[in-house]
DNA sequence: CTTGACCTTCCCCCTTAGTGGAAGGTCGAT
DNA sequence: ATCGACCTTCCACTAAGGGGGAAGGTCAAG
């Protein structure tokens, strides 16, 4: 299968392809006898794991530490579950600071909706911020 | 005042400064004999006006639209109202993303973590992802 | 034989908010 | 006179995840 078909098979471009080839999500690519990439099938599932990892949020490095697991023969599950575990820490700090900077920022522009443009202070840039 | 001492009133670099300069947050600095950057007191206000914004998490185009706002001598309460409102509005939306991700995030480990690695499908890379 | 659709490598570009370092000028103190 | 601590400009680089496009090779169809 060509760099096309398979950026076809799993709706990502040709330049994505590559690109993970080059960071070492893919194997270096079988050439055909004209230099062209020449995939086999089970590229496409590897292609589809790291979009359904991306889905989930995992970065590219976090997909290719997993991916080399797989690729030196052992079962990835352990580390799988410690990245997701590590993710869900990750989302809930994340989740946490925007609700922190929500409440900040709801109050700034609660007072900024009933205050009076004409009692702004010359001498400050802004009083609400 | 040198730009070395305007960076420690306030707590960044000059590095810092240069690069609001650069990007019109500051206006050109006025230059000493020497060539050094001369800076009036209301620098600190400006820069100071500058945190505070991004620790409402306002982007540095954001905080840059309302100084110039400033700078021409307007003031820039009913922009700022709607700066404020605009990055509620975003934060709603990223904070829901972020908890609908964690919800999927969550189901994924919830089966890792019950799951036998011994079961694990060679054909497949990780069959929780 | 030429056209068009592929493919190759290569390098530069984008986003945000700076940071690091090189090469050189300036100043006060020793 | 020279040392260290400043300052200047400019260029490159970071994380993340690619996108754009040039210059050139390959292949099947008309």
């Amino acid at each position: 299968m060509r760099i096309g078909e398979a950026a076809d098979a799993v709706g990502m471009t040709t330049k994505t392809i590559r690109f993970y080839e080059d960071r070492g999500l893919l194997p270096p690519a079988e050439r055909s006898a004209n230099g062209y990439r020449d995939y086999a099938h089970d590229t496409l599932s590897r292609l589809e794991f790291i979009r359904r990892s991306q889905i989930a949020g995992l970065t590219l490095a976090q997909i290719q530490g997993i991916l080399r697991i797989r690729d030196s023969g052992l079962t990835p599950c352990t580390h799988v579950r410690d990245v997701l575990g590590k993710q869900l820490q990750d989302l809930d700090r994340k989740i946490a600071e925007l609700t922190a900077l929500r409440v900040t920022v709801a109050e700034q522009y609660a007072t900024a909706e009933v205050a009076d443009p004409q009692r702004c202070d010359a001498e400050q840039i802004c009083s609400y911020i």
